[in-house]
RNA sequence: GCGGAUAUGGCGGAAUUGGCAGACGCGCCAGAUUUAGGUUCUGGUGGGAGACCGUGCAGGUUCAAGUCCUGUUAUCCGCACCA
């Protein structure tokens, strides 16, 4: 009888024993292959069950890697600025640095227990100065191309995380941290042009494998629309209005104008008797929130008073304000049709403004509209020379046609803006900027990074739109690096994302002190072949990613422009009824004592046979009990079989061949739970087998080493118990042949009118007519009436279809 | 409002190209082992007494539909006045 399974010696042995016997090594000759999770932000709250099944599947994909023969690149690291980590320090009343040292402890001790093949040579923080140097390097690169810049505006205001916020961190108008509401507030902050790479971040989706729902995402995102601005004079007056429209098509059927409250003409229009309704509505507007915005659909505005003129036709048309008209997209004011443009339509029926329709839908116009007719199809009518044309044509050739006339011109547009990227809080890379009277902005000089940031004794939000650092007057004053006047540095710090956007290219060289990264290893080892997160960064980091990689590769940094070729995206774990787990909720389940329980292995399993690794899935604790009978029995299997040398039957090559190639095409298609479900069907079918003739060696030997990737130490406490002293893990991934998986009869269902009524065994090559008779004959008196029609598909069905 | 995803037993979920729906696991039922409980092992387990009925709902295509087409509902996610 074989010694029952303990899990608690088996995974402490081989732990003990791949510390000493690394099982990754780069001899420099493999190939590499860089799997990557999303690095975590240190909480103090620990990691639970759901952060480890991310962990457990990039693992799983590592060490398959590992076993084709590959030098895997599997890092871990942590993203320790930003918010989350110093509100967690304001509330433990500790520093920052400390706290964050503790939960890094805390949670590598935690990671370590997934017995991931993380190479903790690599390991990387963002807060470290000799990783953040590179930050701030970067940020100064990017000042020198004129790609950081500084802008007085009015930006996202978090009033409770008391710090300015990109746009990305906007959510439904609260913010993406705490949920309040977001005001605006006017500051002069750092901006990073982004939209410079609108295009490229833009086309060159294209050749990423990622999932499409992201790519949409982002594509959204950047919200590229192709149209045309168009001059508008105003009446007695020098001023020209531009408006962007997607629809100069519809540009006879303007009716009005509407500008943002903020436009810069807004004030001047106000005619003598329109002047004080027109600045109680700019003053009612400035004191509205994004989300007050956002809720109140219902349409607002005033009349100037004044009117433009129509370059096309030399209609006068009324000039209005209102903001549902956006300040800053496209030219902050737009030429109104109501007849094809819902928000128009529904303004215009407010106002009482008249409706001129320019498309006859279906060859007419529509009688009393009710709606706008916003789709261009249909014939021009009302629009002078245009009458006639297909609007879906002159869509696209109208801005041409503008251009040439010399009303307006051929333009795009994009939704991206570019990155708000101050931040008034401490735990953050301080802007590596001086502000001199004499020179302007100054960067610091390079060989002067890292800066520390200072020590403080008061780190907490100000709230006034300084930050804390502004109140240490010592690390303020310095001297301009360029004039040696006394000058100021810039207070505020860099968003947590400006570690993430750039720090899987330094784990392959996380010690150099000369560069960012060495070419030489860059070229060797990057850029990311597999990146394995929540998809909760769609457009924030992994948008801020590309962007950077983007200019590092400008600058020669790097020599590839994507950082990540391949993305997946885990689901959620989530608590009973599909609710996020979280310490209010008190639905956390942590995986430390399912561990110590269940042992590493058999939660391994269990993070992967919960369901689809793309679907959220609920966490049942009692599940893993199923996991772990399959562990043991699977043990007690190879134990009991490993020394029989029972005979290799065809039956047993049959099925080892169809479990080598189950489990890899479903490991290779990312169905993980589904392998797990082929190991537990399969060790069934083993055990019966044992019962009878037994399992010869090398059946075993072929499911011990699929198994390793997904349960590594039992794996290889089994490859050695089956007679090998080297590593599991040094040997090939097992491969298939698919004649040998081929049964020599085949069941079939025998099926009258699409129903099943038999079911018959043939031979895979059988004529039909021999099939057909076979499939009779099991039927007998179950037939009866007519036969109309006979299907035999091999292999698959014969179905008759009787009247 | 727009876009995307999902919908299958008591539960989590399986089903290459349309080809025996419910693999695998949980739970439950019965039996064996055990002084007993737990563990372990064996068998059963969509509904219905049955003909039959069953993949959110209503149609359609097909010899054959969870799978394809049309419409529709619910839930979740993303975007949200971007002209």
């Amino acid at each position: 009888m074989a010694v029952p399974y303990n899990h608690k010696v088996v995974e402490k042995k081989w732990r003990m024993y791949w510390e000493e016997n690394p099982i990754n090594v780069n001899d420099g000759k493999k190939e590499k292959y860089y799997c990557l999770d999303m690095f975590p932000y240190p909480s103090g709250n620990g990691l639970h069950v759901g952060h480890w099944r991310g962990y457990v599947i990039s693992d799983v994909w590592s060490r398959y890697k590992l076993m084709h023969g590959y030098y895997v690149i599997h890092p871990m690291g942590w993203d320790a600025f930003g918010l989350p980590a110093e509100n967690y320090a304001i509330k433990m009343g500790v520093h920052p640095a400390k706290s964050t040292e503790e939960n890094i402890a805390n949670i590598k001790r935690q990671i370590n227990e997934i017995s991931a093949i993380y190479d903790w040579d690599m390991e990387v923080n963002t807060t470290d100065p000799k990783f953040y140097k590179w930050t701030r390097w970067i940020f100064i690169q990017m000042f020198k191309k004129g790609l950081a810049y500084e802008k007085e505006m009015p930006i996202n205001w978090c009033p409770s995380c008391k710090t300015g916020l990109a746009n990305e961190e906007v959510v439904n108008g609260k913010c993406e941290r705490c949920g309040a509401d977001v005001t605006k507030k006017n500051m002069k902050q750092w901006m990073l042009k982004i939209t410079a790479y609108a295009d490229r971040l833009l086309d060159d989706l294209d050749k990423l494998d990622w999932p499409e729902k992201v790519k949409k995402m982002q594509t959204d995102w950047i919200g590229k629309s192709y149209g045309a601005e168009v001059d508008f004079k105003v009446e007695n007056s020098e001023d020209i209005i531009t408006v962007y429209t997607t629809r100069p098509d519809t540009l006879h059927g303007a009716t009005f104008m509407v500008l943002a409250p903020e436009h810069e003409l807004a004030k001047k229009l106000a005619t003598e008797e329109q002047k004080a309704a027109v600045e109680d509505y700019i003053y009612r507007t400035s004191l509205r929130s994004s989300v007050d915005r956002l809720q109140d659909k219902e349409k607002t505005g005033v009349f100037t008073g004044s009117y433009a003129i129509n370059p096309l036709n030399g209609a006068k048309v009324p000039i209005w304000l209102s903001d549902y008209v956006l300040a800053d997209y496209g030219t902050g004011a737009i030429m109104c049709v109501p007849a094809h443009d819902d928000r128009d339509f529904e303004f215009a029926k407010k106002f009482d403004i008249p409706i001129i329709q320019v498309i006859a839908k279906d060859g007419k116009e529509i009688e009393n509209m009710t709606e706008a007719y916003t789709e261009a199809s249909g014939t021009m009518i009302n629009s002078g020379e245009w009458n006639g044309m297909e609007s879906a044509v002159l869509k696209k050739e109208a801005p041409a046609m503008i251009e040439k006339m010399g009303i307006g011109r051929k333009t795009t547009n994009y939704k991206l803006r570019d990155w708000v990227f101050s931040r008034q809080r401490y735990w953050g890379e301080p802007i590596p900027i001086i502000h001199c009277p004499d020179c302007g902005a100054v960067p610091v000089p390079e060989e002067e990074l890292p800066l520390l940031l200072p020590e403080v004794e008061s780190y907490q939000p100000t709230g006034t739109g300084e930050s804390p650092l502004a109140a240490i007057t010592d690390w303020v004053n310095t001297t301009c690096p360029c004039c040696g006047k006394p000058a100021k540095r810039e207070t505020n710090t860099m968003p947590q994302w400006a570690g993430s956007s750039w720090y899987f290219l330094r784990y392959v060289d996380n010690k150099n002190d000369e560069e960012l990264v060495s070419r030489e290893k860059a070229d060797k080892y990057l850029p990311v072949d597999m990146y394995i997160g929540g998809v909760e960064h769609a457009v924030l980091h992994l948008l801020y990613s590309r962007f950077y990689t983007k200019f590092l590769y400008d600058i020669g940094v790097i020599d590839f422009d994507e950082p990540f070729q391949k993305l997946f995206n885990q689901g959620m774990i989530t608590g009973k009824n599909g609710i996020k787990m979280s310490k209010s909720k008190g639905n956390v389940v942590s995986p430390d004592d399912l561990v110590r329980d269940y042992g590493c292995d058999s939660l391994r399993l269990y993070e992967l046979f919960v369901g689809p690794p793309e679907l959220d899935s609920e966490w049942d604790d009692r599940g893993i009990e199923g996991v772990y009978r399959f562990i043991t029995r699977f043990w007690k299997l190879v134990m009991d079989q490993k020394d029989q040398d029972a005979p290799e039957t065809k039956e047993l090559v049959k099925l080892r061949n169809r479990l080598v190639y189950d489990v890899t095409t479903r490991l290779e298609n990312f169905s993980l739970n589904t392998v797990v479900s082929a190991f537990m069907e399969y060790n069934n079918k083993f055990i019966e087998l044992s019962k009878k003739g037994g399992v010869d060696k090398k059946t075993l030997e072929t499911f011990v080493l699929l198994m390793a990737p997904f349960a590594p130490h039992i794996s290889e406490e089994l490859y050695h118990e089956l007679g090998h002293d080297t590593s599991v893990f040094a040997a090939q991934w097992p491969t298939y042949d698919e004649k040998a998986m081929e049964d020599d009869e085949v069941e079939i269902a025998v099926q009258i009118n699409g129903k099943t009524r038999a079911v018959v065994s043939l031979a895979k090559d059988v004529a039909k007519e021999e099939a057909l008779a076979k499939g009779k004959e099991a039927l007998g008196d179950k037939l009866s009436g007519n036969i109309v029609k006979e299907i035999y598909v091999p292999g698959r069905i014969i179905n008759l279809v009787v009247k």
